[in-house]
RNA sequence: GCUGAAGUGGUGGAAUUGGUAGACACGUUGGACUUAAAAUCCAAUGGACAUUUAGUCCGUGCGGGUUCAAGUCCCGCCUUCAGUACCA
């Protein structure tokens, strides 16, 4: 038996780690008040999905952020909100479901279960008090509250917010609703307070539907009949399903949709009041896309007489930014889905068109989208006439015009746009040139800032800005126009023909009409289904539910079955079908934020006094891919909160960094496949790269298997061979060194194939592997999990070399080799606070250099920790340590600070180290050491002294010399002599305190 | 095509308003300790030439420019990554 040894002597990074993780659960360090004195900081990460596999090292990256921020913020002193949660309805857990029956709930849950544990390891410091999971109905009762509240809401262009629905059944009544500037959907009828008051129920609810923020439309989708299912573009490659091979239609659907169009204008500016990056403001806007011009509407010719206007068919509308080029319009393009093009397509042209509509129906979006070159398009034979010269105008289709965006019509003026230039080119179509000065010859001008206008009747001679304007007015005057802003934002489907998401709380009544259920029997909760898929009649999965039926008297609601609805008596009821569909994604995480601030109210998605003190996010750290996404649709519904007076401000993250992500480093070998079973051979690759210099693509061309064959048949032993396959393959990076050497033993027990597979070694008769970054997946076996990392090394040096790896935002591969730097490190630190004798640390006064080096540190890791530079802090604290080290201090007053200053970047070494020096507090809670300039005073400077710009030497020389003296010590100086070898300077440049240069 | 980000040793990266390019690490090489290994410590490490010392030249994707001085500023290109609309 050893004797007992006195714990601590050594770093034991697992029993630290695991001694203060428990420690700040049982003490719950981190727990935020919402009732406090201290300035609030409220620092958050974009939750995760809980996937099967768990995290990977990628993931925590910028949770470690995050976290040094939160400890650093309270250091200083703030009352710190950092919580943590679950973004946790999602596709992958459904996509077990219908593979294994498994629940989604069930399997859900010990996903979470994984997270927590993994999460717990690396020694957050959330606040976990506050978790949420999308998935829970006590969260989900919000979301679908919060559903309800869009349903009974209009956006008032007048007022520039959302109101009441019940507002505008106030107005309809009383005035009708020609008045009303309402967003609303296109084309809705005007009536009269008399016709409102004249319409039936159903008639009044399929008008506020055309209102509500959340409405009912025919979308179009991409169904997979096969698969039951609606796909994204995504999913979608060369017109089948990614998934199977399945084909893919075009098919319309009514759906739930949220008009976050309304809301346009006021996302657009919102971005210019929140610090959030540059990229991801510009992909906002883009996405936005607002521009300024005009909508003008065509009238189409009778195709027989060609004259106006053709009976029966209303006019085209179009959306243009250049008004001022009306005159040069010679035909119009309209997208092939157009819904006139049928009516006013002649007979003639009927084969012709039909055909063309049909060719492009089977191209999906992204193929036309991609080919740009191709011109295709087809004449329909009818006319429009232009608004000021009655000129008859040929009316084209074509696919580079999309029905999506504005009308999916376009005045087409070849003169001024490449690609109506193209399309004309292309079907000589007439090119008139409305341009003073300008040839037009060889392609389009749009340069709208050296625009005259001419042969354009009253635009002769104006430019753009004024033709612009004149345009707009005289449309107006005709009638036949307006000035029209167009966002290209369009709204949102909000439907999911899926299992696991939000139930809507929504049922059809007995004219099919949606109804809210009442706010006070939600939440809605999922209901039991034996299968997870689309049912036999391409239901959503919930159509297998055997009750989905809402059945209400008074106060009394439950979910029945079908018959069970049907048997029930009609008196005093209320009821019908419940909503198949399910909420998308982003429903639930288009408002946690505001959760996490009263995460545990049951009355309210969080209580006034909450969202007062906490209002919004500080700093909000994810990734770059949710820029469109979920960071626009949660900007859209707090501002429609905002509107309701529901929170108290209109953008929820003041701050928003994005972190990039951690790349894999993939391994790769050369695989050659024989004829006739001869057997498996792997190729070294540095073996493999110098007979074969050029590229493996290169190399898979059929002229290069000869010589694979001849140099493999020498390597063999003579005997003639056939290679089946050549193939660069991916194995699990497990299997090899740090040397890139692989372990060949592995390989063979990997995959049963490979076992009898001979090996071609390369130098010291080594089998190396290829390396690559590439994204960090399980099918490249190029994950490496945190598990492995922490259990190796400890949770502090996985933070440390986190953040080590380079800049917070950038693409960086991970090479797990290099985290033995921070590991040594942290032994090191420990050394200088412990000995084999125990505690050395002293009441020793420091000495300047002490000083010095504390207060440099002080002043980088600040300011590097507001920077969000946390890789070049990492390196500043081993410098300081190294400049300890070997200053030998072990003074209190130097090692004390020094603790605080690492402790968020690694918790636990810092708490055990102020443990032992005598706190019996946390060190979360210690201030933050203050920097003092009085000890980086210096008296003198090593000066660079360059020659022509060249750095030749160094020269120490005092601070409080003038220019002059500088200047006469450098020249009188014997290496200064020696370096001009008798010249005389031309010019002498001296920067005090900086730099000597000189010319000559 | 457009928008955004980025190109620096063998590798990850550093360089504050233009002022000593390569900090800090990894890796590699040599050495100490050890029976040996691990761990630890010390030294060297951008390239070329030279080597007794001293030193010289080249060098931040490419080509120009501004400046006493450019990784950094300007002009023109190339490459990579990410997002993405034929947006009227």
């Amino acid at each position: 038996m050893q004797p007992e040894k006195i714990p601590t002597m050594h770093y034991n990074f697992n029993e630290i780690e695991a001694k203060w993780q428990k420690y700040w659960a049982e003490n719950q360090t981190f727990k935020a008040e919402n009732n406090s004195e201290k300035p609030k900081y409220y620092v958050l990460d974009m939750f995760p999905y809980p996937s099967g596999a768990g995290l990977h090292v990628g993931h925590p990256l910028g949770y470690i952020a995050s976290d040094i921020y939160a400890r650093y913020k309270r250091h200083q002193g703030f009352n710190v909100l950092h919580p943590q949660g679950y973004d946790s309805f999602g596709l992958p857990a459904e996509q077990y479901a219908i593979q294994t029956g498994q629940h989604p709930a069930i399997t859900t849950a010990e996903n979470i279960k994984t997270y927590r544990r993994q999460l717990d390891q690396i020694g957050f410091s959330f606040d976990w008090s506050r978790e949420v999971r999308t998935s829970d109905p006590s969260y989900y009762k919000w979301t679908q509250w919060i559903f309800i509240q869009l349903f009974n809401s209009w956006y008032n262009n007048d007022s520039d917010k959302a109101e009441a629905i019940s507002e505008l059944e106030n107005i309809f009544a009383s005035e009708g609703n020609k008045k009303v500037n309402a967003v609303c959907d296109e084309n809705v009828e005007y009536f009269t307070a008399e016709d409102w008051s004249g319409f039936d129920a159903k008639k009044k609810q399929q008008i506020l539907l055309q209102y509500r923020l959340t409405y009912l439309a025919e979308t179009e989708v991409n169904w997979c009949p096969a698969l039951g299912t609606v796909l994204a573009n995504d999913e979608i490659v060369n017109g089948v399903s990614e998934r199977g091979g399945h084909p893919v239609i075009r098919k319309k659907m009514t759906q739930w949709s949220m008009r976050i169009s309304a809301y346009a204008e006021r996302l657009l500016q919102g971005l210019d009041k929140i610090d959030w990056t540059d990229s991801l403001k510009e992909s906002q806007r883009n996405w936005i896309g607002k521009s300024v011009g005009a909508s003008v509407s065509f009238n189409v010719i009778s195709s027989e007489t060609k004259q106006s206007p053709s009976s029966g068919v209303r006019g085209i509308e179009v959306f243009t930014t250049r008004p001022d080029t009306i005159f040069g319009v010679s035909f119009m393009t309209l997208a092939p889905e157009h819904e006139l093009v049928s009516q006013i397509t002649t007979p003639e042209q009927k084969a012709e068109v039909e055909a063309y509509i049909e060719a492009t129906a089977k191209r999906s979006e992204r193929d036309r989208m991609a080919d740009v070159k191709t011109i295709t398009g087809a004449f329909t034979g009818a006319y429009a006439e232009h608004p000021f010269t009655k000129a008859p105008i040929p009316i084209w289709i074509g696919d580079y015009v999309l029905a999506g965006y504005g009308t999916g019509a376009v005045m087409s003026v070849p003169c001024g746009d490449q690609r109506d230039y193209d399309f004309a080119k292309h079907f000589n179509i007439p090119i008139p040139n409305i341009f003073e000065g300008v040839d037009i010859s060889e392609e389009a001008f749009s340069d709208k800032e050296k625009t005259i206008i001419a042969n354009s009747d009253f635009l002769n001679g104006l430019n753009y800005k004024k033709a612009t304007k004149r345009a707009i007015y005289e449309l107006e005057k005709i009638g036949q126009g307006k000035g029209k802003t167009n966002y290209r934002l369009r709204d949102a489907v909000f439907s999911r023909q899926r299992y696991w998401g939000e139930p809507f709380p929504v049922y059809y009544d007995e004219n099919g009409m949606p109804q809210m259920i009442d706010e006070k029997f939600l939440p809605l909760e999922l209901p039991e289904v034996d299968k997870y898929l689309p049912t036999e009649t391409g239901e959503p999965p919930l159509g297998n539910a055997k009750k989905w039926y809402w059945l209400q008297y008074g106060d009394k609601a439950e979910i029945v079955s079908k018959e069970e609805f049907e048997n029930s008596s009609p008196s005093g009821r209320l009821g019908g079908a419940l909503e198949l569909n399910t909420m998308p994604g982003w429903a639930g995480s288009s408002w946690y934020f505001n959760r996490y601030m009263d995460a545990n109210n049951p009355n309210e998605f969080a209580s006034k006094e909450a969202l007062a003190y906490w209002q919004d996010v500080d700093l909000y750290i994810g990734g770059s891919e949710h820029a469109t996404g979920h960071l626009l649709y949660s900007r859209f519904w707090q501002k429609f909160l905002f509107d309701k007076g529901l929170v108290p401000v209109d953008e929820y993250a003041k701050k928003l960094i994005n972190q990039g992500m951690i790349l894999g480093t993939s391994a790769f070998v050369y695989r050659v496949q024989l004829k006739n079973n001869k057997g498996v051979y792997f190729i070294s690759s540095d073996f493999f790269k110098k007979v074969f210099p050029h590229s493996f693509e290169k190399l898979k061309n059929e002229e290069n298997v000869g010589s694979i064959n001849s140099f493999l048949r020498k390597e063999i032993g003579g005997e003639r061979v056939e290679i089946v396959s050549m193939s660069r393959i991916h194995v699990d990076v497990s299997m090899v060194n740090s040397s890139n050497e692989l372990d060949i033993q592995s390989l063979r027990e990997w995959l049963a194939e490979f076992e009898n597979a001979e090996f071609l070694l390369g130098e010291d008769d080594n089998f190396k592997v290829e390396r690559d970054v590439e994204k960090m997946s399980k099918s490249k076996y190029n994950v490496v999990n945190p598990d492995d990392i922490v259990a190796d090394y400890g949770a502090d040096s996985l933070r440390l070399y986190e953040m080590f790896l380079g800049p917070l935002e950038q693409y960086k591969p991970w090479n797990t080799a290099g985290i033995t730097g921070v590991h040594s490190f942290l032994k090191k630190l420990w050394k200088l606070y412990v000995d084999d004798n125990g505690l050395k640390v002293s009441d020793a006064k420091p000495s300047k250099d002490n000083l010095k080096t504390l207060h440099q540190t002080i002043k980088k890791v600040q300011s590097d920790i507001e920077n969000f530079s946390f890789n070049t802090s990492v390196s500043t604290f081993m410098i300081a340590v190294n400049e300890f080290t070997k200053q030998g201090c072990t003074s209190k007053e130097i090692l004390e600070p020094l603790l605080v200053l690492i402790s968020p970047y690694a918790p636990h070494i810092a708490e055990e180290l102020w443990r032992l020096l005598g706190h019996n507090t946390s060190i979360s809670t210690a201030p933050f050491p203050e920097f003092d300039e009085t000890h980086l005073v210096e008296s003198t400077k090593n000066y660079p002294i360059s020659f022509n710009g060249k750095m030749r030497f160094t020269m120490e020389l005092p601070l409080d010399l003038s220019k002059d003296e500088i200047e006469k010590a450098v020249l009188e100086y014997e290496k200064t002599k020696d370096q001009l070898q008798g010249r005389t300077p031309k010019k002498v440049i001296v920067v005090p305190g900086k730099i000597v240069n000189i010319v000559g």
